[in-house]
DNA sequence: AGTTGATTGAAACGCCTGTTTGAAACGGGG
DNA sequence: CCCCGTTTCAAACAGGCGTTTCAATCAACT
């Protein structure tokens, strides 16, 4: 019944967190993120944000009406973090590609903000919800179609867009990886492997670098050996 | 206090299931792959299973033993359905790649097999709980490091073991995104387009094609431009 | 037939969940 | 000053949860 309030807002700093709503919309999302829908409790969560339980009734009605809220809220703040990147005009499509995968691993991986966030929409991205839609039109789709346009000039314009898009897909899923089976990850490769090589910044290289040569567009992987058109085993008892 | 069961076994089929432990540990899987852990209910398993609620703590003690017995079932009959596959001896190591990739996604997303299977296992990679180790070392390291053996036949021994690793995960990230984001990609792609060029058939195809070109092993995903060696954008202002 | 020990059944046990209640506290506007 | 809409609070609600109880059932053995 309460759409608008009358509460006194022009005295509390508007970037600090003094207003309930806030509040319980950052405990919510920490919440969410950490356990999930069904296992998250409102009680929970008021406890954290240091409110009383009726409030999320009152402010926000319902659980799973939190939970949407919650959801928005993140995939926003992640947006203004996060813009997608620009380059000047003449910036080499390869190092554009660079900067794009970069830029999406730090976004995944990086320890600059808070990872309850991420963690909130990856939920979304591997058991979707209503909130999943909304997430996919607005936030991850023009960062597609961004990867999509890069491919095809570094291609030349001459790869068909399913192409281009089966290939914007295999560097996703490289960087989508570490984000979401990233414990797993740790369990295959030895600690100190995984703190020299496995940074954000050595996985955009080599995610890159990947593509760039499979593309033909940068030198293989392999230091070019005697024969390179035919695979052949080595091994022959 | 019961481990061992003194009721006639030899009359019922051993491959079905009559025994109400398979039965419950069956209908575990399904509730937990589909719900998560949380918000399974035994009530529900035990509605499913045909059993009584009572039945679950008489054979399993507890609903997170349950959860743990259940996540090694699926294991152990997914180790059963998908050996890991082996080759004569003289089969070359790019037709291997292949193999091994067509056969890691067709676990992953083929209509053989029950989809609960890998959904519960999938959960325990996402979130590993107690059940994970295990799942680790006694199913994923053994194809991990197969795959890497592989690569390293395919590099002429050229590449140090982690590039090798950083190589094969680079290889798995984009089997494990269409079984894990599955949702999301067909949002991204159109329709038409994902029944025909995302099944994992073609995308074992795809993925193929797509590391053995960057390993200099294979022609590269781009009909050859003028320039290959030099990566430089078509357009200038 | 009677005994034994493993299974099953219906009902109940606390406990915790999301949600609601009704009154108290608050801060301007009459 | 008192009124009034907004916001907070402690307490309670009904319902579902995992778990336990205890008597009934069953097959096999003495």
């Amino acid at each position: 019944m309460a759409t608008v309030r009358n509460h006194p807002r022009d005295v509390v700093a508007p970037g600090d967190s003094e207003d309930p709503r806030d509040r319980i919309l950052r405990a919510a999302g920490q919440e969410f993120a950490e356990h999930g829908y069904e296992a998250a409790t409102v009680r929970d969560i008021c406890l954290e944000a240091g409110v009383n339980v009726a409030a999320v009734n009152y402010y926000f009605g319902d659980k799973r009406r939190l939970y949407i809220e919650s959801v928005k809220h993140a995939h926003e703040a992640r947006v203004k973090q996060v813009p997608l990147p620009e380059w000047p005009a003449g910036k080499p499509a390869a190092e554009r590609l660079h900067d794009f995968v970069a830029n999406m691993l730090e976004r995944m991986l990086g320890f600059g903000q808070p990872p309850w966030q991420v963690r909130l929409m990856m939920r979304e991205v591997l058991h979707p919800t209503d909130a999943c839609r909304e997430l996919v039109e607005d936030y991850i789709r023009p960062h597609f179609a961004l990867l999509v346009s890069i491919l095809d000039e570094l291609a030349g314009r001459t790869l068909p867009e399913p192409e281009l898009r089966r290939i914007a897909l295999s560097i996703i899923g490289q960087c989508f990886l570490y984000r979401a089976a990233g414990d797993v990850v740790g369990m295959l490769v030895p600690a100190d492997e995984l703190s020299t090589l496995h940074t954000p910044a050595q996985l955009a290289d080599h995610v890159t670098r990947y593509a760039l040569a499979s593309l033909g567009r940068g030198p293989a992987l392999v230091p070019a050996p005697s024969t390179a058109s035919r695979p052949a085993s080595g091994i022959t008892p």
